[in-house]
DNA sequence: CTCCAGTTGCGACTAAGTCGCAAATACAGG
DNA sequence: CCTGTATTTGCGACTTAGTCGCAACTGGAG
């Protein structure tokens, strides 16, 4: 609660003239200090923690903005974990996931040629392109090492694969 | 209806073991042949001019069959028209979904830079990529024409929004 | 033609997401 | 520091997407 102005999300969103409240504010920080990717229902009960009282509406709402202030992006993963929208917060360089379909591991991915391949789309289309997903699913390198050949399904979602 | 074999859908499903009911049938022909994106309500409502007999659980099972089989993609068109999942036949070529968040329309593009990126990913990662999923949203050429300045939004942000 | 593993319809269920409204509150202006 | 009001919230009921167990049905191998 103390650091709120080093939070960026918090800064951009404060300076967007919407109103910050108290419920916002634990959202937010849930967010931005979550090491995974979170769903809604897992994002609600993160911020309980701060804020005991949010509500689920409350979540969707704020979810809504911050997407439309392009503050945050959302994903599926693959439906690695089900059908779950999963949110994190934009970071300034687009990145990639791949989603491992027997772990269910998520590894993400950072190229300049997803830049450029952007940047050509756009050109090639007239498109403004203001968001941008690209997801692969497949098997990650743990799971295709002969050791885990037949590895069982169902692990934790972990960013940036370490 | 006649034509079964020359539905390249139908053809790589019969051949895979699963058996090939007449529910099936009329679901595949439907998704083989609908000229858009179709979601499992409007598959579902199709399927049933076809056989008006199909049920909405076999709608599910049928399409999560036809994802384990490589046959059919999911997309969810960067939610422009809501929550929805969307299903189309797998294409020889990848493609990537330009999606206008002003008018709804849905280009679809095909790079040979997207192949490359998918390689090279691939290949940063020992990663084995079996699906991908490039989606893009923005603003498409008619919207960003001067003539349609004021077309409509899909929505808008709380404040701020004009 | 027969047989049975695989598939379907049904219906009740869970989960995700939405909405209208009265009460609460952030914050601009005094 | 107050005050007034436009915004936002909690609530709860609602809608819609997707799942599941089970008895009846059926595709296709033999």
């Amino acid at each position: 609660m103390q650091q709120i102005h080093r939070n960026p999300l918090m800064k951009q969103f404060a300076s967007s003239g919407v109103r910050l409240t108290r419920q916002r504010r634990a959202l937010i920080e849930t967010l931005q200090g979550a090491g995974r990717h979170l769903d809604a229902a897992a994002l609600l009960e993160l911020a309980r923690k701060r804020d005991p009282q949010i509500n689920r509406a409350t979540v969707y709402r704020t979810l809504e903005i911050l997407k439309k202030l392009r503050l945050i992006d959302e994903l599926d993963l693959m439906h690695v974990e089900g059908e779950k929208h999963y949110f994190e917060p934009r970071s300034i360089r687009d990145h990639c996931h791949l989603a491992c379909f027997r772990c269910g591991a998520i590894v993400e991915y950072t190229s300049p040629a997803f830049q450029a391949l952007k940047a050509e789309i756009a050109a090639a289309n007239s498109f403004q392109v203001d968001v941008t997903r690209l997801e692969l699913g497949g098997v990650c390198k743990q799971c295709r090492s002969p050791a885990n050949a037949r590895n069982k399904p169902k692990a934790k979602v972990t960013k940036n694969g370490e």
